[in-house]
DNA sequence: CTGAAAGCGCTTACAG
DNA sequence: CTGAAAGCGCTTACAG
């Protein structure tokens, strides 16, 4: 015997296969009595609804893909719990790829999700990602929304922190601190977010006369290993240090922190070490790290909206959904003390 | 226009309909030249491969569905990753659906799967799944496979550490480390992973007369704030304390930790803890933090196997891929010195 | 509500 | 390779 159908279902009850089709999509047009018969019937025989041939006829395929990098860091993690929360309510379920940063990756998974139909699609543009490299999605007409990252080029509905902003408040936070030197590091050099964030704290620094070491653009992974590098080959090799490190996010940071713990500054005493998103993790650090919060849960649950506006109306400009970043200040920078001894080595 | 078929490709080529589905699945009764002919025609037009239409027809979707309970937890982000490295290469896609643990939550994403008509289904059950909450699975003849956790009278593809050998490992370390009382605190009470790990370490620890406090049924959610509350309602509060922490996980283990920290005790120092699971964030706690391997990108990897099997031979006997673990020291139970002031409070 | 029919875009045999 | 045909399991309009 093979799957059961409609059809089964329907000679099992004594209808037209037209009016199981119709209780299966709770229409009005079939009474109450009826409803409550036939899904009995189906519950019995243990039919289940093939929702992959109903989309065929129907042209939509109630899935919706989700592209990020890497959920292995928490920001992203949560971002796709919320994500998928959003769409869950609207009956979508989520078809789900990691592009681990390469675009290559990215673009089979983007050729995956068209060909299975997606009715739309969010991702979170590998760093370095072209506006061609997402042009599967705008030719096939796949409704789509980037998040945490913008594209040079590609116009499409966003969502994401103000990273700018999260630069700036950071900034300001810093410029209290009165420092010698600030370090900005770790990241992938070509993800706008790291832009932004450097952008917006860079000048808030520069108002405010505080130099921006010239380490800046040392990048990396944004993971612990990633910030641990880093911070091994840039500073504690050559003996010198900023006032301040700041970094890309929290996963560079706990790499960052570390290290070093593993030297003999303590951050939070003899260095501020600061960074952004404030992930659940920045709180449990040693110290607990002071963090600009960019609520993966808000934008998750945007992007999520986003989308489901634009699968509802594909013709609507394109919009973008800015997520405003808070301060959040922990030890790993309120017990800064600018006058120490400025070599690093003890 | 609608949207691009065969038809109008094989308009294009100049060849039946058949011919061009030939070449999409690359047929060798199609000469090379044919097939190359017809792909450049293909991308010129800008034509995509619709696979829900042809999974109709084939009765295969060519996704696979992953249900876990939290990637927040990055033991399952990792396995997460994994799986899906091992599914993209046999040509499947994943469909994501957290469960958070909810039983709720996972019927309704077993349900949107089968409908989808998923080729197969990795699960990790929530914590205290009934053998019934995964019938469906089971009577709809998805193909599926178990990991982490067992279900208790529920018969399938099974894969995941060996969770009492884990307890054996971390029994076996604690055991020279001679303490005069252990504790094992921390995730959900119904997790069989759990359950067993409890096991491997009381058989150990009681064949060598260590005691085991009564507080070892303590339970919480398996995160780090799951870990602080039940640290702070057991030891601190009360003001005793055991010679070792076990915690379920690392994840409660980075609450306990941070407890600790706000107390006047040492992690290392004045009392022990360590874990299991081993994720990448051990080696960045302070201390770092004694653990017992169990390999999530093996797991995950595993999983993938067990499932691509099962899909290909339906009627194999049920198969279980078990994981060794490894004890993994560092110092957060490698400077625990047992000759210690008994009282908790300083 | 019924019932017959067309169609979603493929695949699959089949005779040539 | 072709070409006509049937079919995957639904949905959708239509006349009744």
């Amino acid at each position: 015997m093979g799957r059961l159908t409609l059809k089964d279902v329907a000679e099992a009850c004594g209808l037209s296969r037209a009016a199981v089709s119709l209780v299966v999509r709770d229409s009005p047009r079939v009474s109450e009595q009826t409803k409550v018969r036939v899904r009995q019937v189906m519950a019995e025989m243990g039919y289940v609804y093939d929702r992959a041939a109903a989309n065929l006829r129907t042209r939509r395929s109630m899935a919706v893909g989700l592209i990020v990098t890497n959920v292995r860091n928490p920001y992203f993690a949560e971002l796709s719990m919320a994500i998928e929360q959003g769409l869950q309510g609207a009956g979508y379920t989520l078809l789900q790829g990691y592009s681990y940063d390469e675009p290559d990756k990215q673009r089979q998974l983007i050729s995956a999700m068209v060909e299975h139909r997606a009715d739309g699609v969010i991702i979170l543009p590998a760093a370095g990602s072209s506006a061609a490299s997402l042009q599967m999605l705008k030719s096939s007409g796949t409704p789509h929304v980037l998040i945490a990252r913008q594209v040079k080029g590609y116009d499409a509905d966003y969502t994401g922190a103000d990273n700018v902003r999260a630069g700036e408040l950071m900034g300001e936070h810093i410029v209290g601190l009165k420092p010698r030197s600030v370090a900005f590091i770790g990241g992938p050099m070509s993800s706008t977010a790291r832009k932004d964030r450097y952008r917006g704290l860079a000048k808030v620094l520069q108002q405010a006369g505080v130099a921006i070491s010239k380490q800046a653009q040392h990048t990396s992974e944004s993971t612990p290993s990633g910030g641990e590098q880093v911070m091994r080959s840039l500073f504690l090799e050559n003996g010198q240090r900023p006032d301040v490190i700041v970094t890309y996010s929290d996963a560079v940071a706990v790499g960052v922190l570390h290290a070093l713990r593993d030297s003999s500054f303590r951050a939070g005493r003899d260095v501020a070490v600061a960074s952004f998103d404030d992930v659940a993790d920045a709180r449990y650090q040693e110290p607990p790290l002071t963090s600009v919060a960019t609520f993966a849960d808000e934008v998750g649950g945007r992007a999520a909206q986003l989308l489901l506006a634009r699968i509802g109306d594909p013709d609507r400009p394109f919009g973008s959904l800015i997520v405003n970043p808070e301060l959040q200040v922990r030890q790993s920078t309120a017990l800064f003390q600018a006058e120490v001894p400025s070599d690093w080595r003890r």
